[in-house]
DNA sequence: AGCAGACCGGAACGATCCGTTCCACTGTTA
DNA sequence: TAACAGTGGAACGGATCGTTCCGGTCTGCT
């Protein structure tokens, strides 16, 4: 702790460098209290996090702020990710790889439970567009490929996500390993079967789950 | 009780007549709001139901009690429909019925996500130790019938009934709807089919969501 | 050396929210 | 008409939580 005065370059040493690594950790924090309870009261994140309750208020404007970066991260990391499956070859692959990594990521939850607790910015619905797009274009080629059965529709893997998100039991790494059992169930399932009937109801439709980013409460 | 002195025989009118009628309103609300949020204030029981609190105060000790009922309700409706589903004659339709009626009934909700608030009676533990039972003597004849792919156990209808139940829109009957595909969707990737890989990581474990019994905040 | 200010921890505050109690009132029964 | 079961809803007290504020610490600069 004591460094003497003289000439130490040592790169943002002291409080400096409290505060960058402050600004990692709250995040952090943040998203592990918030992914576990969405309603998860501002002291939970600092406690976790180790801080007092002034740093988290130095760097966000208020809770709705914090939720509201948090979630912009996690439809980032799904563009992200979609962008990044994209560029695969193999069109199955792709499409199961790229929702084992949304999944693995939980980013579900980041996004559609932590919805309707802010006010959307104008750039996250160009965000969620622009992931809708991308999911569709992953989807087709899956579809295209021949192993997804015909009567399921891009809206059927809102249902899918929704399915592994809530899969949860007290140890995070369970909680994965389960995740991927349930998603290796439904993928098996959306795939094409001999004699099969057809799925019932009337599909999910575009924009059927948009009432999620309504304010609530 | 005895006959009136009167003219009218008609059993029970008036206030006796109200009091009966709120005794199935009030269940009949208590269920639809708890649904919707496990957490909902008991105030707002009252208002769907259209009595005042006291009405609610007048039958149950209070919120826990409330609860604690609700919950046992739909343990019982659980057992009544797998009993029922044991009848049957088809293994395997007894099991997609089973399922499909627990899972319009929304038991799962009702057991699941309420248990944790409220510390259980020892009668529940039987039921529930029951429920567990009818459910696996179900599993295994369907397993028998050659339908169900070897690497499923029993413990994975857990992980089916919670993607089902956390199927969720504003309208009820939509939301039935979607839970009967989202079913389909995992009866069918629960079902042999050629040239699949196996199910990953351990499967869920006996006792291994015991955790949501225990009391929670 | 010493000082200004960035940065921090956490107590204190005020605004809800919610479970429960309480009481005045209304039909019913005897 | 007197006693009473049943009821609606205001009122109360405790808990929770977002936010503010203040006293303290460490750093970089002069």
């Amino acid at each position: 702790m004591s460094t003497s005065p003289g000439k130490t370059d040592a790169p943002l040493a002291g409080r400096r460098a409290q505060a960058a690594r402050n600004d990692e950790v709250i995040l952090e924090a943040a998203r592990a209290v918030f992914l576990d309870d969405p309603k998860a009261p501002i002291a939970a994140v600092a406690e976790r996090a180790g801080v007092g309750i002034s740093a988290l208020y130095r760097r966000y404007a208020g809770k709705e702020d914090l939720l509201r970066q948090l979630c912009h991260d996690g439809l980032r990391r799904y563009v992200a990710e979609a962008e990044a499956a994209l560029a695969q070859r193999d069109d199955w692959a792709a499409f199961a790889g790229f929702l084992a990594r949304v999944v693995d990521a939980d980013v579900h939850s980041l996004t559609v439970h932590l919805a309707g607790t802010f006010t959307p910015t104008e750039e996250m619905g160009r965000d969620a567009v622009r992931a809708n797009e991308l999911a569709t274009a992953l989807f087709e080629r899956a579809r295209a490929s021949g192993r997804l059965r015909p009567d399921v529709v891009v809206q059927d893997l809102g249902l899918l996500l929704e399915a592994c998100a809530a899969v949860r039991v007290p140890d995070a790494e369970r909680t994965g390993q389960l995740r991927r059992r349930q998603l290796a169930v439904l993928l098996a399932g959306l795939s094409t079967a001999p004699d099969t009937d057809p799925l019932p109801g009337p599909p999910p439709a575009a924009g059927e789950f948009d009432w999620r980013w309504r304010r609530r409460e």
